[in-house]
DNA sequence: CATGATATGTTATACTATATCAAGCGTGAT
DNA sequence: ATCACGCTTGATATAGTATAACATATCATG
């Protein structure tokens, strides 16, 4: 299942069910989603899209939270950690996981970057089964975190533009 | 064909090999590969590993080349323009190519990363033939360029470790 | 209540990257 | 020849991303 980053949804119901997924997961696991992890994943929630660091301290200052930015890094650290937020490498910026607590840290996510209106789409492309699994068997490699973000054009842009 | 990072290989030839091919790529294109541009092509082929911006300028600088960052960073949009290195986004490093002016800007690069070595491999995993191309077209997406960048333990630091 | 683990506040700093303007240096046209 | 132009480099300043280190607060538990 990927995320509806691309299509019309109901983006209310869409946030309120990653929260509530994100609230079971925390109660799971002994872990404290605390006021500012909380606003940090609502911030990123509300769009469908990468938003940088600083970004997103500067909404959490607007909200009343500390404005340094470890305020904000150890948010993100904490929500990456435990698979609620990922890290676009190629933007160095941060996007609200599509199937929070799915299972934990050790799904294998892709991206879809459109470049034109910034929205973001996670899916499920596990590397496993694709060309570069066979490429580190070949190499003797062991695989243990793959970044994969594909960057392009979104159905919108792509027929907007051009 | 794949770089040859993680296997023992004759290395002198491996650089004589890939600055050759890169001069004959910049005399067939009227590009100008500078005492600069080529001391960073140099240096980036010295090691199959990633280097930061700045650790090239740093050894820029013992070879008596300027010492400010645009120095380092117009080198590298040069060679990352065109084809005779990459940027691992994952680490925000850059890596000599392994095959330079194969087809000039459009091959699709994977990398295979070591965290314990550093050494980065490169291989051919063309993205449009695995998971990645049909999640794009079941989403309508069209991909321009994509970041793929394995991390784990090449065959010699898996074999020392545990 | 004491204790230790977890989380936050705060300051400072490191690391990565680009904008901007000035100067040098070839090549080719007149 | 020299002028004009494009490309490359020099140099200063600043923007953007991220973490180290230390102090304080909060809370569950023994």
């Amino acid at each position: 299942m990927t995320s509806a980053g691309f299509h019309p949804h109901d983006h209310h119901r869409c946030i309120a069910d990653a929260m509530a997924a994100a609230e079971a997961h925390c109660a799971a696991n002994r872990l404290h989603l605390t006021p500012v992890r909380r606003r940090t994943l609502e911030i990123l929630l509300s769009e469908h899209r990468a938003l940088g660091a600083y970004d997103i301290l500067s909404r959490l200052n607007a909200d009343g939270f500390g404005g340094q930015p470890p305020v904000a890094y150890r948010a993100l650290d904490f929500l990456t950690t435990h698979g609620f937020v990922h890290k676009i490498e190629a933007l160095n910026a941060y996007v609200a996981c599509a199937n929070p607590g799915s299972d934990g840290a050790s799904h294998a996510p892709a991206f879809l970057i459109c470049r034109a209106c910034g929205k973001v789409e996670e899916a499920e492309a596990d590397p496993a089964k694709g060309p570069l699994a066979r490429a580190a068997r070949e190499a003797g490699f062991a695989i243990e975190r793959a970044v994969v973000e594909a960057q392009g054009l979104c159905p919108a842009c792509h027929d907007g533009a051009s």
